[in-house]
This record gives C-alpha cells, structure tokens and sequence, in this order.
DNA sequence: TAATTGCGTACTGTATGCAGTATGCCACTA
DNA sequence: TAGTGGCATACTGCATACAGTACGCAATTA
C-alpha cells in the first residue's frame, strides 16, 4: 500500500471550479473589477455556493481575486502599476531559473525550436500567448526548484491576464522571436551570461504596447 | 461616499482563522505534516467547519497547508528539499528590492541601527526571528513594488517555521548579526552592489545548522 | 501465522437554510 | 431641484445536515 497515491485522486469541485474560474478570467468571462454574486454564479455552474466560495477563496490567495468583507469577491483590476511591478521580479525569476537548468539537453534544444516555429506560424493571440508560456517553461525544464518554478508559472498566469485583455482589443503583439533564436544560439555555445541577459531583454518585450494601452484605458475612466 | 472604505473594515471569520492557523502552525501547536480534523479543530476554535476550510484554503494556496481530495488538509511536511529552494529564490528577491529602494533615509538608517541592537539583546528565538525580519523588512522599506514586498514576506513565514522549529530543540542560533553591520556600512558609503553582495551572504547564514538539523531528523525517521 | 475480504466508523465534500449587513430606491424636506 | 433619511431587497457569512468515500479492524481462509 502505496502512502503516496500512484494515480492522482481526481479532484474535488472546489479545485476544478478554481481551474475553470481561472480560465474565465482569461477568457474575459469575468471581467476585470466584476463584482461576483455568488448566488448565480453558482447556479450557472450548477453548484452550491460552498464549493464555490472555496475556489474563489484560492483565487484570492493566487492574487487573481480580492474579497472585501461583507461585499463579496471581486475580480482584480488590471492596473499599471501591478503590471509595472510584475516586470522586475519577473526578470530576476527566469534568468536564475535558467542558471539552475544549466545548458539544455539535445532533446530541450529540439523542443524550443520545433515551438519557436509553432510561435512564428500561430494566427490567434491566445495560442501564441500560450505557446510563448510553453516555450519559457521547456528554457528553464532542467530547473529542479520546484517553487521557483511555480513562481514562474503564476507570474505567467498574472502576465498572461494583461496579454489576453490586450489582444481582444488590440489583435497581435508581434512577440520578439528573434531573441528566443538568440538565446538558444548563446546557450549552444555556453554562454550563460548572455543567455540570461537577452533573456532578460525578452521578457520585457511586450512592455511598452500593453502600458500604452492601460494609459489609454485609465484616461477614458478618468 | 468613498468607494474605497477609509477605515479597514473588520475581517471576516475565515479570514482571522487564517492568522490563528498561522500562528498555531509557528507555534508548533500544529506539527509538521499532522492532519486536520475538521469537526475536532473547528469545534476547539469555537466556529463551524465552513469558514474553518475557507480559512485552510487559503493556507492552502500559502503553501503552509496541502489538501489532498477526500483524505483533507494536513500541514505541509518541513523537508530539506524545500528548504534548500527557498534560499536561491530568497537570494535574489531581498537585494533586488534593496536595489529598487535606493539607499535609506536618515530616519531608515536609525531603524536598522535600533533594530540591530535589539536584536543582539534578545534573549528567546522567538523574539529573535521577528527582529530579523522586521530588520530585513526595514532595509526594503523603500521598495514601492508592494508585490515583490508581498512575495519576501510569504518567504519570510516559510523560513520561519524552519527556525522555530529548529530553535524549540536547539535554542539558539547566533546570527550573524555583523553582516547586518557591514549592510549599513556600505548603504552608507553609497555602494550599494557591496551592500547586495553582503545580503546575499546574511540571507544564507542560518541554512547550515539547520540543515544538518534536518538530516539527522531524517535519519531518525528513515 | 500471514494475507485478504468485508463491514463499520469516522471523516470530508457539498447542499441548504437562516441571520445579519450592505445597497439602492423612493419619499420627504428644504 | 438637490440633498437627506428610512425602508425594502438582495446578497454575503456562517451554521448545519446529509451523502459519499476512505480507512482501520476483525473475521475468514489458506
């Protein structure tokens, strides 16, 4: 008898709703600053309230929610300065990410440019988007530190909100391919150092559109 | 009428439930890798299971909990993996928000100097680690990116435990309470990479005793 | 004696009901 | 007409009840 379960349990509705939650989110379902009544978003799921409650609860601590005592939950505004402050960690994320992997195996190699491709040909923003999230994943694969990467993967999931509402209004970002070609050349001749810095670089190549566009958004408030 | 409240409303059950269940897993009164018995600790604490489990969700998400679907929450394992991540990721985070404060005001400088003191005098660990952390927490105080703030400090209760656990053995670590010294040091003479450098090395002084800690709490289960 | 099956117990997961509070609307007043 | 007060409504916060599942123990068999 195995004290850890070899199959994964399959998981509760709380932590199914938290995933579908999420992805409405993204999708733009829940809107940002959307207040949540729990009463019919519960029926329109076809749940209680209490399983939902528990999901949004975990969104909260994902930073994806905020819940104001006797007001409920609400969904996150997008804000520049959040966005602001997203950038800086994340540029020290990855790069040490990246050093803990070392220099990838032949078959990673492979991987980051057969998807390098699928990014150049992709038309939608949201499977580019996706795809991009992919790419950065298998670049820092070697990475043992289970909570950096789990880390990463939230700040994506963060990043990837400003991303989406962007292209709904905007089409396409045309993400800087050419870097990730960089990078992998610097990482086949094993220079680390570089690497990280055109690293670096890339992750903040979306920067500037998307900060125009939340300016734009914040003077029609305004 | 504001729309944001000017007096912080009074937080809910779940929510204060989440700080108690925070201090009790500091205080050892929830041990390591112990299991939550909903009906038990709901009725100890006086509540009813529901907010109970919002309050462990959170927790959940805060990485001092896990929940394993139909089996329930237990407290999260100390373990030397863990332990082991949490430095590198540490290691980055601190002086990269040392760098985005700048060098501290006059008034910041007398904090980390009072600080420093007190530290040196106090007598329990318990005590002792709070000192250290509202010393780090001071020398970042200047660091308006309130999500890398945020981030130190979920880091900060994680190496926590660790050195409670660690001190309700051991008693004491003596800290390198001179590097503190060399800190202020050198934001004095305005060098602030020597600064980072330093921190770099305080940030790391505990991992070896506690980690030999953990080895022989291996053996002894193993 | 060791392994295995079946059952009882105890616990988690979810639904639901009730109490208390926030909020918006309407009447009333200046 | 603008501003204020009170009331109705709808929503959240919490408690509780019920259903389904995991787990340990005993009985049974080899």
């Amino acid at each position: 008898m195995p004290l850890i379960p070899t199959t994964k349990p399959r998981l509760n509705i709380s932590q199914q709703l938290a995933n579908s939650l999420r992805d409405m989110i993204f999708e733009g379902d829940l809107g940002a600053g959307e207040r949540i009544n729990e009463v019919h978003l519960s029926e329109a799921l076809g749940v209680s309230r209490t399983p939902l409650r528990e999901a949004l609860t975990l969104l909260v601590a994902e930073e994806a929610m905020i819940n104001i005592p006797r007001r409920g939950f609400f969904v996150r505004e997008l804000t520049r300065r959040e966005f602001e402050d997203l950038y800086p960690i994340r540029s020290i994320l990855d790069p040490e990410a990246l050093r803990l992997s070392g220099i990838p195996s032949v078959g990673s190699f492979a991987t980051l440019e057969r998807l390098n491709v699928e990014i150049r040909d992709a038309t939608d923003m949201k499977t580019r988007v996706s795809l991009d999230d992919a790419w950065h994943l298998e670049l820092v694969s070697g990475c043992e530190n289970q909570i950096l990467i789990g880390l990463i993967m939230n700040f994506m999931n963060r990043f990837r909100r400003y991303g989406l509402a962007f292209a709904r209004e905007r089409k396409v970002i045309e993400t800087a391919n050419q870097e990730h070609v960089e990078i992998i050349h610097a990482l086949r001749a094993d220079e680390m150092d570089e690497a990280c810095e055109t690293l670096r670089k890339n992750l903040t190549s979306n920067k500037d559109p998307i900060l125009a566009w939340l300016d734009e958004r914040q003077d029609l408030e305004g």
